[in-house]
DNA sequence: ACCCAGGCGGGCG
DNA sequence: CGCCCGCATGGG
């Protein structure tokens, strides 16, 4: 085992909120293993572990970093929290209406994330008929459960690396029952062997959205919300427009006098509206709809 | 106690 | 295609 010292790095980010990106619910990875309110986020990437020290100026955030490996915590970093999205654009591109105006002014900064296809198709499996806290709890014990150590130096231990498929393919399916999983443990077994032995979600790409999520749903309990949380969290793919209970509820209620659409009328809806850059809409009003 | 949560698969008409 | 159901579990 060869061990690398832990070094820093800093750097500012212009229309960057750290706070608002995690507390959007859409890193589920962040298994509630932060210090929010002092800026501090650590999660694993690989086998390498990133520990972030963020702080808010006005609508920049300066950002320290620590990692055995930084050049590839920056690259994670980076790619991560979307830091090379051009806001003003996205901003100029869905503020359609007074909405999602004055929700892109409260969220000012919250970025679309774009994590490991496998995690997010884990993380996402999970989230099915659930609720976010208890969606994070359950991915918190996966890490714990199934996940390796990571050390530093010094042989420490300073994280925990988010188990792949093919290390949840040595459990099964009563030890994800025992970790909260429910009746999602089943999906989980098939989804870790599925991604392991017949589909390479490294080889999907977001060029593709239809393509992309054709796959996807292949996966057993991935259907067509779960799909597009994956395309647009897992692959950054702006053509996924996730809707769930609280963006469905929330666009009811600002686009259609509070009377009940379809899904399919829903999409419909958003594709036009949102063309471009849906994902970041959908996150904008998913996030607003939960805590208004 | 009751209701709900970042839904899905399966069965039915 | 649409509709309806069961599903595990913990928190409000």
């Amino acid at each position: 085992m060869k061990y690398y010292s832990q070094t820093s790095s800093g750097f500012k980010v212009k229309d960057f909120s750290i706070k608002h990106t995690v507390e959007s619910a859409q890193p589920l990875t962040f298994y509630a293993d932060y210090d929010l309110d002092n800026g501090l986020i650590e999660y694993p990437s690989g086998r390498n572990f990133v520990k972030v020290a963020a702080k808010a100026k006005g609508t920049r955030t300066s950002v320290m970093l620590k990692s055995s490996n930084m050049a590839a915590a920056k690259r994670d970093f980076a790619g991560r929290f979307g830091l090379k999205d051009d806001m003003d654009e996205i901003y100029s591109r869905i503020d359609t209406d007074s909405f999602v105006h004055e929700a892109i002014e409260r969220y000012h900064g919250m970025r679309v994330t774009v994590n490991d296809p496998w995690e997010t198709t884990l993380c996402f499996i999970i989230s099915q008929y659930n609720n976010v806290k208890r969606i994070r709890l359950i991915v918190k014990n996966f890490v714990k459960a199934f996940g390796t150590d990571i050390y530093d130096q010094n042989g420490k231990v300073i994280g925990r690396s988010f188990p792949t498929s093919e290390e949840l393919m040595g459990f099964g399916e009563s030890d994800f029952r025992k970790q909260g999983a429910g009746f999602r443990a089943k999906y989980i077994a098939s989804a870790a062997e599925y991604c392991t032995n017949s589909l390479d979600l490294y080889k999907l790409s977001a060029k593709n959205y239809d393509n992309l999520k054709e796959e996807l749903m292949e996966i057993d309990g991935v259907g067509d919300k779960v799909a597009d949380c994956i395309a647009l969290m897992g692959y950054g793919s702006m053509d996924a427009f996730p809707i769930d209970v609280w963006v469905k509820r929330t666009l009811e209620r600002m686009y259609f006098k509070g009377r009940k659409r379809t899904i399919k009328q829903l999409h419909r809806f958003a594709e036009k509206r949102w063309d471009g850059y849906r994902g970041y809409a959908q996150q904008y009003i998913f996030h607003t709809g939960r805590n208004i």
